[in-house]
RNA sequence: GGGGAAGUGGCGGAAUGGCAGACGCGCACGGUUCAGGUCCGUGUGCCCGAGAGGGCGUGAGGGUUCAACUCCCUCCUUCCCCACCA
């Protein structure tokens, strides 16, 4: 087919591809030149009284900025940001002053890599790609307040994320208050003797830098030698969250082991409480907030203390009530009380297999911890619920039965959770009475079980049962779990052993990262190698200039290495002289970086105010663009879109930072994001060849239900875009072959925002046509001339057209973008048959239209005889008179069957609408009186015989 | 193992107690065209029937109701998250 044969027949004025990319980019050049979407701030350098929404009530929405990688966008990665645009353009149109940003999160691990393997310095390759996702945004005429636009690598905005570490830095929880307080107040409560040390010794009499240690131990970013996760492989700790299940690296999948580094901390469990109560003042969906309370993994219990020979041990137990069926004790392997318990040999009464064949308990426990070490994470998954474990030769005494217990250890408890030790209850704990079966050690109930649960535990409720100790003055017997839990907790605390308590599963934050393309951390170490803060002056610290961007990386297996990051080796940087206030003295720099998450911790709050060069944001223009909006209310961005992966960890470590810049004064909301959504993802097709291989998705063609790859039959899989599947499809192809307002409608009605579906080009053309046939009812194709006529528009035409507006309304507010295009469809394609268009139709669904394809609508507003842009046109509000038809039908149904259809003027009376029902189905009733006849105004009559 | 979400035509989906399948893709037929494509029109859940019409139908089974895709119970399947958390 020829170009001259491809064009010969189309008429001169349609609306194609060309047309469509024509009108695109002169309208994305207006609104930029226009500045168009700018949002004016109250106060500040965006400030703009003039602006047609100032002072206007304000919305505020935002999508996940992305991390602009090498390989561009493909059709998946805009999903949501169309979304928000459609949105927010509507929001405007209604009234709204609205904010909607787009910024970059551009540290990273790719653009390093990229650089180790190039030596291209990784903010060139930042540089290069944010330079072509701004091109492919804006090709998608999203219309973003650009003058708010900066990526987290730029030094001007890592400045700040600089500045709230030092917050953090000088910052301690007071439990009492709850909430953090700047860390000098710490400071003159113990100076003032109203808190006490730790110890007990008066304030004044230790060194300072015995003082500053106890300081730096309540910072909320405090330096600790903690068991990280270490990967040599990598050269660098990970967080628990980077760590697969399988005990490797989640990126690379090297091995992972546990090792004592002194790393960066976040005490995020101080605010524990917080994020999981708060969550109570979220709009978000159900699901997420579950993955969070999980994640926080409250429990609430009680520490008792179990004395030994040595010193008490202190468990942590759900169930308290239980310990009367505490018949022996497990420690994790690594609890630093095992040491302190072993005997020197096995004492009388141990069971043969107990000991695990060893001669002396010292060497049980010796070679079983070596065992534990050993194993990977896959080798303990794979035994699952084979308890393995080996008794230390001591005994603990049951502190309410007064009875020995044996004490064992075994990998089954964690020492990372509660106090790494437990009191085992076999008849309760379905773990503990597996461990109990192979060690034989003997069961005691104190739970009635229901009958059938014999030769198990039961950790339901139920009556206590054995649980009376009368010298001790305690009876739990015939009590319900709660009310025994209450009970025994009163009395732990009374007699001095235990008292409840509550455990998280939530551990501190690993904050530090062995990298280069990171933020530095503004923190020095002095002669005694403790940290100190650099002044703000000093802000930002930048990443020096290095020859070798990667970590120092060993044997993935050779656990014992050490971290030698890149920032280590720029020397001149590392050493330096400063006058930090006690004169010039020689610091050495923190020479990690933060972590990925660092950036998009707080970028929701610089976007209010991006050019503020004296604070991260003006307060003023935090309170008026993210303050509560009614008392209670925990402020925040009013919509936040995003993929679900980012439920935890991201949502996570933004609400714990924005708590603490709340609990500093130094912004008006305690959440960073009122409302969240989280849309789906646009799934592909790949192919697979009979050997497996997989071939291009564009280049294979469908025939029969069967797939081909030229004469090759291929076969057909589901899953993400991406290039290792060969199914990527990008919205540039997309423009060139239908235009940005296609895609954006195609987008916007293949379903619901939060579903994920499967990408398919072919259907596309849908939503083309469609847009050729709005633009057919306003311009003659072949002449150009307006097809619009000022005669008004027919009854029926003119109620759809209030029915329309009235339904895109609902479905804009609710995000229902699919079904407001439906609507828009079929009003559309009923003024099709009409001979020409009426103004008072062709102008409401230009405006309708205009969010999902603005370049088309501005195009035609303009030719329907508007200046400028239609941005700030009203949107059209339907008249409540018009929203009903002329005439109803009512289907009748007899027995449930629908049976006939009548047509009755819409003011009917229900008498009217009845005798009519009944008559029309006269012949099925065939002479029976019926029993009841419901009528539904305006939906239905059922007719029951 | 625990938790969550979801199962509707050939496909994406619509309907949240009231006409199941809106809207779109695909497909079929017709118009336009030398032809292909485009564009326009009509039709399109399955079965019986020439037709009028009738029967069946929202993963399976049961229940509530005049009325169930929708609410309740049991089960099956798929996807996601967590996973020895005391």
């Amino acid at each position: 087919m020829s170009e001259a044969a491809e064009t010969a027949d189309i008429p001169p004025f349609r609306y194609t591809a060309e047309l469509a990319g024509e009108i695109e980019a002169r309208w994305q050049d207006y609104w930029e030149s226009h500045g168009t979407f700018n949002a004016p701030n109250p106060v500040g350098e965006l400030a703009d009284p003039e602006h047609p929404r100032a002072g206007a009530p304000k919305l505020h929405v935002q999508d996940m900025f992305p991390y602009p990688s090498g390989a561009g966008l493909h059709v998946g990665h805009p999903l949501g940001y169309i979304a928000t645009d459609c949105y927010t353009r509507y929001k405007r149109m209604t009234g709204y002053n609205v904010l909607h940003p787009m910024g970059f999160d551009a540290f990273g691990l790719p653009a390093e890599q990229y650089a180790v393997q190039t030596g291209t310095h990784p903010r060139v390759t930042t540089e290069t790609n944010i330079e072509r996702y701004r091109q492919q945004l804006r090709r998608l005429g999203l219309a973003y307040d650009n003058r708010r636009s900066f990526a987290t690598t730029d030094p001007e905005y890592y400045r700040w994320t600089q500045w709230i570490f030092l917050q953090i830095f000088n910052s301690w929880y007071d439990p009492q208050l709850r909430k953090a307080r700047p860390i000098d107040e710490l400071i003159a409560e113990f100076t003032s003797g109203r808190r006490p040390t730790p110890d007990g010794r008066p304030w004044s009499s230790l060194s300072p830098v015995e003082q500053r240690r106890i300081i730096d131990d309540h910072r909320l970013a405090y330096v600790s030698e903690a068991p990280v996760n270490w990967c040599p492989g990598l050269g660098t700790v990970l967080a628990n969250e980077e760590v697969t299940p399988e005990g490797r690296s989640e990126r690379g999948n090297f091995p992972v082991f546990k090792r004592n580094l002194k790393q960066w901390m976040m005490r995020i469990t101080a605010y524990a409480d917080r994020l999981l109560d708060d969550l109570d003042k979220l709009e978000w969906p159900e699901p997420i907030k579950l993955m969070q309370r999980n994640w926080i993994g409250r429990s609430t219990g009680a520490h008792i203390d179990f004395p030994t020979e040595v010193a008490p041990i202190r468990v942590f137990t759900t169930r308290p009530d239980t310990v009367f069926g505490a018949t022996y004790m497990v420690l994790a392997p690594e609890h630093e009380l095992v040491d302190r318990l072993v005997p020197d040999v096995w004492p009388e009464g141990t069971k043969p297999v107990w000991t695990g064949g060893h001669a002396t308990p010292r060497e049980a426990v010796d070679a079983y911890r070596k065992l534990a070490a050993t194993k990977t994470d896959v080798e303990r998954q794979a035994e699952t619920k084979e308890k393995t474990g080996v008794f230390t030769g001591a005994y603990a005494v049951n502190p309410v039965t007064g009875g020995r217990i044996p004490i064992f250890v075994a990998d089954y408890v964690l020492a990372g959770y509660g106090t790494g030790a437990i009191m085992a209850v076999p008849a309760q704990d379905e773990r503990d009475w597996a461990f109990a079966e192979v060690f034989d050690l003997p069961i005691v109930r104190t739970v009635q079980p229901p009958a059938d649960f014999a030769g198990k535990a039961y950790v339901g409720d139920g009556p206590a049962i054995n649980s009376a100790a009368p010298d001790r003055g305690l009876d739990l017997n015939g009590l319900s779990v709660a009310e025994a839990k209450a009970k025994i907790i009163d009395w732990l605390e009374a007699n001095g052993c235990g008292r409840g308590a509550t455990t998280y599963r939530l551990r501190d934050w690993l904050f530090s990262r062995q990298r280069y393309w990171g933020e530095p951390f503004p923190i020095v170490y002095d002669e005694h190698g403790l940290p100190v803060a650099l002044p703000e002056s000093m802000l930002p610290v930048e990443l020096p200039e290095v020859a070798d961007f990667s970590p120092r990386t060993y044997d993935p297996d050779d656990a014992d290495t050490d971290p030698e990051t890149p920032l280590s080796r720029a020397k001149d940087w590392v050493e330096v002289e400063l006058d930090l206030g006690d004169g010039p003295k020689r610091y050495v720099r923190d020479t990690n970086t933060m972590p990925n998450w660092a950036g998009s911790c707080w970028y929701e709050l610089r976007y209010l105010d991006p050019d503020n060069d004296r604070c991260f944001v003006d307060p003023v223009n935090e309170r008026y663009w993210m303050g509560p909006q009614f008392p209670g209310d925990c402020g925040g961005v009013d919509l936040y879109v995003g993929g679900v992966e980012h439920a935890v960890l991201h949502l996570l470590y933004a609400r714990f930072w924005h708590k603490v810049l709340y609990d500093l004064g130094y912004v008006s909301s305690f959440e960073p994001f009122r409302k969240l959504f989280n849309q789906g993802y646009i799934q592909a097709y790949a192919y697979r060849d009979a050997r497996g291989v997989l071939v291009p998705a564009a280049e294979v063609v469908e025939r029969d239900g069967r797939y081909f790859h030229g004469d090759q039959e291929v076969f057909q899989e589901y899953g993400k875009m991406g290039k290792s599947l060969k199914n990527v499809v990008t919205p540039d192809e997309m423009c060139e072959a239908y235009g940005a307002d296609t895609f954006r409608v195609y987008e916007m009605s293949m379903g619901p925002l939060d579903v994920s579906r499967p990408w398919e080009t072919r259907a596309v053309v849908g939503s083309y046509r469609f847009l050729q046939r709005v633009w057919r009812l306003v311009v003659d194709e072949e002449s150009g001339a307006l097809r619009v006529v000022d005669a008004p528009a027919d009854e029926e035409t003119r109620r759809l057209l209030h029915r329309t507006i009235d339904g895109v309304r609902t479905d804009m507010e609710n995000l229902r973008f699919n079904t407001a295009i439906a609507k828009l469809i079929e009003l559309t394609n009923r003024v099709t048959r009409l001979s020409a268009t009426p103004r008072e139709v062709a102008e409401p669904l230009v405006l309708m239209l205009s969010p999902f394809a603005p370049h088309l609508a501005e195009e035609l507003w303009q030719r329907l005889g508007y200046e400028g842009s239609l941005a700030y046109a009203d949107f059209p509000i339907a008249d409540p008179a018009l929203l009903t038809a002329e005439t109803v039908t009512y289907p009748v149904q007899v027995s449930g069957k629908v049976r006939a259809r009548i047509d009755v003027p819409a003011e009917a009376s229900e008498d009217e609408v009845r005798t009519a029902a009944l008559a029309a189905v006269a012949g099925h009733l065939a002479g029976r009186e019926p029993r009841k006849v419901i009528v539904v105004p305006g939906r239905m009559v059922s007719v029951v015989v």
